[in-house]
DNA sequence: ATATTATTTCGATTATACTAGAAATATTTA
DNA sequence: TAAATATTTCTAGTATAATCGAAATAATAT
């Protein structure tokens, strides 16, 4: 993943109501649940609350699928594991060189 | 880590300058580097380089230690680490009831 | 004490994001 | 066709963030 797309995805991810939003969604699972159903439990105005899908579908971590009037909203968990991905290898670059901090504390002495 | 924390987090982590200091300092390493140093390299305004590094100090992202007129910078890997984990569980809360997912097309077929 | 280097504060500009009500647009059901 | 439900678009106010130059402060070295 690109750092620019990794900061756009985190930056999405990054406002309160959407990161509820998406934890919800994880809750949910898979088969997703309808933008109606988010908007009741979340408490959410429709309005407000489609402005964020619309953020969420534009870093690609939300996927919707129209079944009659609901527009069933799911989460793409490859995304969202591309993300915690992307901070884990940023943490874990300098992980085999903390096994010589005793090393380089010895150094500093 | 809480919601509330981790969104504050993703957001700081969310600005592109911002995101671009803390691969610096993860590639620096836990000795860091002074302000200084990443001012020039990253090519960013000292003030506006402050300002940045102020807000992840703010989430505990950014720890800095003086050493005569040098500011060392260096990145809180535990704190970076706490913000991939909370990302993974998200993403993994629904890790097993993936495996189902045969099972799932299989209903709806 | 002065000069040098490092970093921060101040102040101002500009842009962008959040929020949500009201009206509009589907889509389905009666 | 009319009524009901679901979602989006439009619009606009308010707030907050990003940016950076210039001046101020701090620490050291000569």
């Amino acid at each position: 993943m690109k750092s620019e797309d990794a900061a756009e995805t985190l930056a999405q991810l990054g406002n309160p109501t959407r990161l509820e939003v998406v934890r919800y969604l994880v809750k949910a699972g898979p088969s997703g649940v309808p933008v109606g159903s988010i908007q009741r439990q979340l408490k959410i105005p429709a309005s407000t609350l489609t402005h964020h899908l619309k953020h969420l579908k534009g870093v690609g971590l939300l996927m919707q699928k129209r079944e009659k009037t609901n527009l069933w909203c799911s989460i793409n968990f490859d995304r969202l594991h591309e993300v915690s991905d992307f901070l884990l290898e940023e943490c874990c670059s300098f992980s085999l060189r903390e096994s010589d901090k005793a090393k380089t504390e010895r150094d500093a002495a």
